[in-house]
DNA sequence: GTATATGTAATTAAAACAATTACAGTTTAC
DNA sequence: GTAAACTGTAATTGTTTTAATTACATATAC
């Protein structure tokens, strides 16, 4: 996404991925996610490829980290409690809203951080 | 530890396991970490097992998370950068203090909860 | 119509993680 | 002093997750 707001126009999946060193289908797996949330417009054929739909300064990196990311950052025991204990029966509860709350303290972190400001300390 | 704080005494690696449903020797794995971290002190032998070896009170979820923990709340791309692109070539740098910012908000969040606030929720 | 893109499913490979086995060392109880 | 019940840890195997790659259908520019 730094890339995209750098190039201030199209790139296609190839660049990107040299850019990150890795494979185009990646880079087009991910920008489906970001698709979705309609913070990149992409384009097939000839001269195809990716960009941006906002300005920098109006795409936060909880916008993107809500568009790519899977996995909490606190996961929690799925398995099944033993009944005979009472701290195994409560475990789950307590530690969602634990992990609930690590949660949050990350997105707020990363609410207050635009792409604008990753580009800053680029150029 | 949550069990450790609740049964105020030694448990062995068999229960504990049962609690969290798992097997001993992967109770035992993460004990050492605790082991090492102060936080609990292990008994070999014959009615041998763990306990706390501070206060609920006095053991943050950050304490445990420290003596736990392996990888971080957010990993940083660690493949080589396109000598090319100069976007890629500082996204390590920047990406890092993100990373960093990110972490520090979980374990402000975590530092703020012992485990004495978790029992009270069962007890 | 050919060259160059994306979109996506399917497959393979690699890495991370948990489970299990095995066994040496420790402590208790008798 | 020896059997029983523990921990400590290395080694192995199995499972799950993730990334890489292949393949090909579809779209667009010229």
């Amino acid at each position: 996404m730094t890339a995209l707001a750098f190039s201030e126009g199209l790139m296609d999946s190839r660049t990107l991925a040299a850019s990150v060193n890795t494979n185009p289908v990646v880079i087009r797996r991910l920008v489906r996610g970001l698709r979705q949330a309609k913070l990149v417009e992409t384009y097939a054929g000839k001269h195809g490829g990716a960009q941006l739909r906002r300005k920098p300064r109006e795409i936060s990196l909880l916008d993107i980290y809500d568009a790519v990311q899977r996995r909490p950052v606190i996961a929690i025991n799925e398995r099944k409690a033993w009944k005979h204990c009472a701290v195994s029966c409560h475990m789950k509860g307590i530690m969602s809203s634990v992990a609930d709350g690590a949660e949050q303290a990350v997105r707020a972190h990363l609410r207050g951080i635009t792409l604008k400001q990753l580009l800053r300390q680029i150029c």
